[in-house]
DNA sequence: ATGAAAGCGCTAACAG
DNA sequence: CTGTTAGCGCTTTCAT
């Protein structure tokens, strides 16, 4: 490995004039400027970034929490997020929380240690406290947990009407609702959503209302038990696909089929609602576009630490597709 | 940010003392590391890494290549590496590929820079030759694409022949194979071990292959050709899960029933294969504990460079779901 | 058992 | 326009 030592002595400069091309910072004549850069062509130099990071106090690195990348709404996040992170020349550090608190802990320790630039979260159960271990931005995405930071969501509320609304709209009696952590402010704001429009109708019961956790197996139990103790039901908005899913799953062993005796619409959009038979009517977010614009926010930042406090809000898409259908027996 | 000379002054002792304690190495009287674990105590001080990484010219990060942690084989596998890497106090990377060969190499010019310590490699396109551009550990995933290398992978060829054999002892007599792209080791194992079983029988005809490269659409398209040229196949062996899905919706579009009309039957035990409909039986792969292993053998490999290369596989597993059945119309 | 000091590779004053 | 030099925070000889 080449030093900088090494490309100053090959282009008989010091090692200041090199730092200067090299950083095209400050003045040097275009000639030695031509010797530098040949040096450096020669001996295949590249400045080591770990010299520089211990200079600047910065590293040059991102770091993206997420719950679990298992959990299938996160690789296109992550995906967006690494794309992003790598054209500003960033380096993208993955970490999966498990929504453990003293997980969190620990990574901020070691991100800190590292120098990371700075952080963009997925998280409910983080602590606003918790974020004052580590001194960097902090971007909020998908949920919101504290609100001192930079957010990016979708409109929840508004998508969860429509989706509901949609129901309704295809003849629906008897709606129910799976609903992810109430700590998670993307469930809450989703179950609102629901509530605010059915919850005035005659036939509203609480008891329509489980909450699945955002998880498959659960989602499939609760909805299980929603179908046996309200057999009137006839259609479901689960928070989100993975839940939409596990719903299908318990009409299916119910034998209630879907969607002809009972729609069913999620949240979400994954690929894995596309694959379901039948597949899955969903309001769709820019998942993609969200871990972008999450990436840019917090570049923005680092950039300028005193830039202000910012919210965005994607909006959301209804997709139609097979676990919907209109009603024929409507009464008429 | 305290620094080690903070602790130094706070304990009363020089810098080189406070190291010792903090590297357990070399003499320190029991008396004057209790003073010193006070001060860092009281100061809350962590060794900055970035500083440490210069001197050591290794940063405890390690990297994970995969083509796309949107493709949902991947996001497991770079979870096990999270975990071990974790566990070992190393910091996780995660690069996409798109197994394009020029984002591998600006990568590797990128961790080179910031002296990471070690990768692990899932690709088939990248050449040996590129590895020369970094000097640390290597480790080949899942496939082989340098025999310089230690790997990680499962004994494709095996899991093939067993797929194959599974759908001759339920009754098939026309098998299709949809392969993954033959320039990757494990498509390429996968589809000898299908021909191996089928080449010999007089029913076999070279148009039953056919390539998806591992894609669901591709696989989709190619199923659906294969299955209006030849209304004979009553069994589709895909190369992976999702292309295995691929077909089942092929089957789907074309009014053919999965399993009564056809069996299919994929390798590698993704979950969305549990969540189609019907559910997919396939060859499992321990998925997690080939990426954890992965993940161990380079930690080995880091912490003594000159360890031999090793090759370890693992075995997969028949998961029987609802996409194949028993064909009870044999000749009887 | 402990301290002083050199140096990892780079940047940013400061001088000239 | 260019060179000299003092660190960034840490580890490791080399003395003592």
């Amino acid at each position: 490995m080449a030093t900088i030592k090494d490309v100053a002595k090959v282009a008989g400069v010091s090692v200041a004039t090199v730092s200067r091309v090299l950083n095209s910072n400050g003045y040097v004549n275009v000639d030695t400027k031509k010797r530098v850069d040949q040096a450096i062509e020669q001996l295949n130099y590249r400045p080591n970034d770990v010299a520089r990071a211990l200079f600047k106090g910065r590293s040059k690195m991102i770091a993206l929490f997420v719950p679990d990348i298992m959990n299938p709404f996160f690789p296109e996040l992550a995906r967006a997020v690494e794309d992003i992170t790598n054209k500003n020349d960033y380096t993208f550090v993955l970490c999966n929380t498990d929504d453990n608190l003293e997980k969190v802990l620990t990574y901020m320790d070691a991100l800190q240690q590292k120098s990371v630039d700075g952080i963009i979260i997925v998280s409910s159960t983080i602590t606003a406290e918790s974020l004052k271990r580590i001194n960097v931005p902090v971007i909020a995405l998908d949920r919101i947990f504290s609100s001192e930071l930079s957010t990016v969501t979708v409109d929840n509320y508004q998508g969860a009407r429509k989706a509901t609304e949609y129901l309704i709209g295809l003849g629906c009696q008897r709606i129910a609702h799976i609903s992810g952590p109430i700590n998670a402010s993307n469930a809450k704001n989703r179950l609102q959503g629901y509530l605010d429009i059915v919850s005035d109708e005659d036939w509203f019961l609480p008891s329509y209302v489980a909450s699945g956790s955002f998880n498959l197996q659960k989602a499939k139990d609760v909805a299980t038990e929603l179908l046996m103790n309200h057999p009137e039901l006839d259609g479901i908005f689960a928070a989100n696909d993975v839940m939409g899913i596990g719903a299908m799953k318990a009409a299916e062993s119910l034998g209630i089929h879907v969607p002809n005796d009972l729609s069913v619409i999620a949240f979400d959009g994954i690929t894995m609602g596309e694959m379901a038979t039948p597949s899955l009517t969903t309001m769709e977010q820019p998942i993609y576009d969200m871990g972008a614009r999450a990436a840019e926010m917090l570049i923005e930042q680092i950039n300028d630490q005193k830039l202000s406090r910012k919210n965005e809000a994607f909006s959301v898409q209804l997709v139609e597709r097979q676990s919907t259908k209109r009603k024929r027996d409507m009464n008429e």
